[in-house]
RNA sequence: GCCCUGUUAGUGAAGUCAGGCGAUCACGCUAGAUUGUCGAUCUGGUAUCACGGGUUCAAAUCCCGUACAGGGCGCCA
């Protein structure tokens, strides 16, 4: 028995032929004299009928058949009979007869339906993972991943890009995230990391004369998990000698639209808008603006930094700034809400949150009213746009703080108030990032992007003198408030990237010791190069409309990085820990 | 590391606030009936309080701890 068709290939055109189908028994409905059976592969359903009055010897086989099972069918495409067609299925309209059945093999009961609509908790589903696998939905979001790598390696191959690989035994570097390590079994001692990314490797194929390079490629973090974060995820990575931001922006878009329109069937307008890190910050605290949406945020430092209201002039007084986010027409917000939103911005650290509702003849209702004065108020009315029946949030503390947890709030009140459309597909890039940000709890430098990024040529001078207002060639792509996409012009020269690297306060012996090789490849004739990365998984979650990455990835993991499938990680043996030279300290 | 939520038959839920449960419902599974269903139908059956400790005459319910899962903060150059 050969399978001659799918279970969604069929259909009237086919009637009277004779096919074998196969695949598995979506479920069975015994009449006592016909029985049918839905047969499911991949590409959908078909609908199998046995009748004793066809085939005795059959039809009494089919009485051992249960759900799961892995059947053979020889039979004739029939024509449902007149009003027995089912206009819900693509092969509504016909039937296989069956001639000849093949139990190739059986199955238990499955622990849940192989269904879309079941409402199964993902504890169970990924324990069973490869039963999941089996629904529709999950189905068709692995069968968009591929059609998505599909596209993607067609277009960056027309662009004369090569797929190269590079290594996953590597050199660990304590930059950046927390590695993966492996331990070495013939240097004992010594251990390899898991690439966090291919970075250095790419920006060596450079300078060795590929050109353009792409890779779709595993990459390993040893972080704690997110809704859109696993330890090992997908990136499309991606570098590019002899050329400038615009040219690595222009590839990006024409890759991203050609996605959209295998995939979706969208036509993106391209080239997508440009906005500043420092405009972005301004206008939506953080840099990644869901931009779908208006309720920019309005800074009214200047208007307050005198007032008798303490938390707003102190904050200003220490370098800090306050900020307000006006809510039009939002006054109809309980106590109970507006509680919830000063609950909401603790998370971000911010210590309270501020608001104003604005009554019909224009008065403040609000806790704060008091302490200003009518012409600081007529000049945040005037600021902030203040109309009767608007409520105004302000936030006031360090910069970063009143930023984020504003940028939060308005992602929420644009959720909550309903103004994301979620068909849109919004596309911005965010350019000019800071090279550098200040640890406060490791009081010293760190490189924003990565210790690689080329600093804008005017700031040359300033990595010295004055780090933090260096800005750099680095730039993210953002769709509706998620970074996809994030790159850089690198440094091509030595004495830049040793400068660089000595910002972050690296001493010579230091750098050499991690990147030697990097300074020494730099001085061998290095092009001017740069590129981008994309998050594959974000990408590919946004295409499918899945709110967590674990369903478009097959086998994810949980949230304490283990995979209930195969219950990895385990413990080593002993003997395996004997080879590898390690010993386990046990302390609890 | 921290905050929050959850864990009740194979699956999903109710019961937990206010202790009285000998735990309810649906689906599944199973046996029988049934020749046109497609979420088949009808009749019967089936199986459960995450784990450990405590309070109490009595604990699914209250308290403490643990494990696991999820969301978030920190972290993620």
């Amino acid at each position: 028995m050969r399978r001659t068709h799918t279970c969604e290939e069929l259909n009237e055109t086919h009637v009277g032929s004779e096919v074998v189908l196969m695949g598995w028994v979506q479920r069975r409905r015994d009449h006592g004299g016909v029985i049918f059976v839905d047969l499911r592969d991949r590409d959908g359903l078909t609908q199998v009928v046995f009748n004793p009055t066809e085939n005795k010897e059959v039809h009494a086989k089919a009485h051992e058949i249960r759900s799961e099972y892995v059947l053979g069918v020889r039979g004739r495409v029939d024509k449902r009979p007149e009003g027995m067609t089912n206009p819900k299925m693509v092969t509504g309209m016909i039937e296989i007869m069956v001639s000849d059945l093949k139990i190739l093999n059986q199955a238990k009961t499955p622990p849940f339906m192989i269904e879309d609509s079941i409402d199964v908790s993902e504890n169970v589903r990924l324990q069973h993972r490869h039963i999941d696998l089996r629904r529709p939905n999950i189905q068709k979001n692995i069968i968009l991943r591929h059609k998505a790598s599909v596209s993607i390696r067609e277009y960056l191959n027309s662009q004369g890009f090569l797929d190269i690989e590079t290594p996953f035994l590597t050199k660990s570097t304590p930059e950046g995230a927390r590695d993966y390590l492996v331990p070495s079994r013939v240097n004992q001692g010594n251990f390899y990391a898991l690439p966090q990314s291919p970075q250095l490797f790419k920006q060596l194929l450079m300078m060795s004369g590929f050109d353009r390079y792409y890779q779709i490629v595993r990459c390993f973090r040893d972080e704690d998990l997110r809704a859109d974060r696993q330890p090992e995820f997908t990136q499309i990575d991606m570098e590019m000698s002899f050329i400038g931001e615009e040219d690595i922006m222009a590839v990006s878009e024409g890759m991203v639209a050609k996605l959209f329109k295998d995939v979706l069937d969208i036509d993106l307008k391209t080239p997508f808008p440009r906005m500043t890190y420092d405009d972005a910050i301004e206008k939506y605290g953080l840099d990644k603006p869901d931009l779908r949406f208006g309720l920019e945020l309005t800074d009214i430092s200047d208007i307050v930094k005198n007032a008798k209201f303490k938390v707003f002039s102190n904050a200003v007084k220490k370098g800090g700034i306050v900020k307000a986010l006006n809510a039009k027409g939002c006054s109809s917000f309980t106590r109970k809400e507006l509680d919830d939103f000063g609950d909401f911005v603790t998370v971000y650290r911010a210590k309270g949150l501020a608001w104003v509702k604005v009554k019909d003849d224009g008065d403040w209702q609000s806790p704060i009213a008091k302490f200003f004065t009518d012409e600081e108020k007529q000049a945040m009315v005037k600021q902030i746009n203040m109309e009767p029946g608007d409520v105004v949030f302000f936030g006031a503390d360090q910069p970063k703080i009143v930023n984020e947890a504003l940028g939060h709030l308005r992602n929420h009140l644009g959720e909550k108030l309903g103004l994301i459309n979620k068909d849109e597909f919004n596309f911005v890039w965010i350019t000019l990032f800071p090279l550098l940000e200040y640890d406060e709890t490791e009081k010293r430098y760190q490189a924003l992007h990565h210790p690689f990024t080329s600093p804008v040529e005017e700031d040359y001078d300033k990595l010295a003198s004055d780090p933090l207002s260096v800005k750099s060639r680095a730039y993210d792509l953002v769709l509706n408030g998620s970074e996809i996409g994030g790159g850089s012009i690198r440094i091509h020269d030595k004495d830049l990237q040793v400068k660089a690297l000595e910002a972050l306060g690296l001493e010579k012996e230091d750098y050499e010791k991690k990147f030697g090789f990097l300074l020494t490849a730099l001085e061998s004739g290095a092009p001017p190069h740069g590129g981008l990365a994309f998050g594959f998984d974000r990408l590919v979650m946004i295409l499918c409309g899945q709110p967590s990455i674990r369903d478009i990835i097959p086998f994810p993991k949980t949230q304490k990085a283990s995979c209930l499938l195969t219950d990895a990680p385990s413990p080593a043996g002993r003997l395996q820990l004997e080879d590898l030279g390690l010993k386990i300290i046990t302390d609890k």
